[in-house]
DNA sequence: CGCGCCGTTGATGGAGCTCAAATAGCGTGG
DNA sequence: CCACGCTATTTGAGCTCCATCAACGGCGCG
């Protein structure tokens, strides 16, 4: 359960057989939730941080006139608040926007570990500042992108984080939210969304529907949104020490 | 000239007297660049980072269009690119807006103290948290937030950001980048950000003139922006573990 | 003095929002 | 099997906020 984890950190850096040990030892769980519940919430004192084992995750912000920005989504092997360790609370929910399998490492443990790993640790550092880097592309998607753009490029990304931890191959993968929540990700109203999608779907580029997300023409898509997946630290040197 | 990002870091955590002798011992410099500068550019390798000693220093992204993005501002005492530490190379680059003064953090050194100083090695961890936290609102502002509610946030959080280390005090701080240079920031343009802080002004709320910011009503503007200082972790527990 | 950058203001247009209503899907219970 | 209620999707019409285009003034600097 906890492999799609370890092996999105291997793609970044060699784990040792100590650390993964490490790994499998900090975790307890596995705990499920349904959908639409919020999972942590904004400002309460943390003590554990969630892995995600299977489903999906968003970190998302409300305003007071009940908009709401999702600013975050997490997939399958995310560390989904590890930045809650060095934090001591989030700034934001995470909300299961699917039933998902979490798993918890107590805070306590994760301690040991930074005294004890510091190769490890510089590893779990990385997959905090990898979480931020997407941050920044989505402020360049909400900032600078069009509505089709933001679109493209959102799927773009999320196909490419799914096929590391293999839940999507091929030109399709599950994304069993609803048009309003992708609106919320993007930045626009659920109703804008669904003309954009339908844009896309008549431009042969892509297609969502019914909770299946299904990229005919990747190359297409990815020259429309100027995707460019730099930002996702796919190829990485072996060590993260100098 | 160190002494900003220590003061940052005490606001946040305790630092003892053999830590701060490795903080004072990391660096190199100062060195200085005049603005308009790029002082570290998209996806090249690196094996320093970058503590801001004086100055104002922008992450952005550019767009095929020209269009641009930036998606956070430094201010002294910040440790601009210490994500570069684990990322290996930058998915975005690093531009003086004015004049600044740096030091210079070589990897080899950081990884020392990631090996000797667990304690520090987290608060350096929770520095680079803290930038991912303020990109999480700044996606907020950009997906959800009009105009003028985008430039009273932002003005908000700069001045709570250099009143911690000192750059502000009372009603007025400097801010010497230009109108386009705001726009890129809130993603909006530099002719209708021209009209906003007009808004601001006549609305007696915050002015914006010849490179300086002069809060008039910060309540004001706090509640037209919703601003919640939460997401800056001004106030934290004193030790960086359980 | 003249050039260039920045700030300022006006006029016009368009991307995306709002409001509204119709349709489709889906589980529940009769 | 069908009726139903609820939610999500889809489409239309009108409007708003912000972009675009354009022009002008101010100010520093060569």
């Amino acid at each position: 359960m906890i492999d799609k984890h370890i092996r999105k950190l291997r793609l970044r850096c060699e784990i040792g057989a100590s650390e993964e040990e490490a790994i499998r030892d900090l975790v307890q769980g596995p705990y499920d939730y349904p959908a639409e519940q919020v999972i942590v919430r904004r400002g309460e004192p943390l003590n554990s941080s969630i892995l995600l084992l299977d489903g999906l995750l968003a970190r998302y912000k409300d305003l007071s006139d009940g908009q709401r920005q999702i600013t975050h989504i997490h997939v399958a092997g995310d560390f989904a608040d590890l930045h809650g360790y060095t934090l001591k609370y989030l700034d934001h929910n995470l909300l299961s926007l699917t039933p998902v399998s979490i798993a918890r490492a107590p805070h306590a443990k994760i301690d040991e570990i930074t005294d004890k790993y510091p190769h490890l640790t510089r590893a779990f550092w990385f997959s905090t500042n990898l979480d931020a880097a997407i941050h920044r592309e989505w402020e360049v998607s909400l900032g600078r992108r069009n509505a089709i753009e933001r679109a493209a490029h959102l799927l773009c990304e999320l196909q490419s984080r799914l096929l590391v931890v293999g839940a999507a191959e091929g030109k399709s993968f599950r994304l069993p939210i609803t048009q309003t929540q992708f609106a919320e990700c993007l930045g626009l109203t659920g109703v804008h969304v669904n003309r954009v999608l339908r844009e896309l779907r008549e431009a042969g580029l892509a297609e969502f529907r019914s909770g299946t997300v299904t990229i005919h023409d990747r190359a297409g898509l990815e020259s429309l949104a100027e995707f460019d997946p730099l930002y996702l630290y796919l190829q990485m040197p072996k060590r993260l020490s100098a």
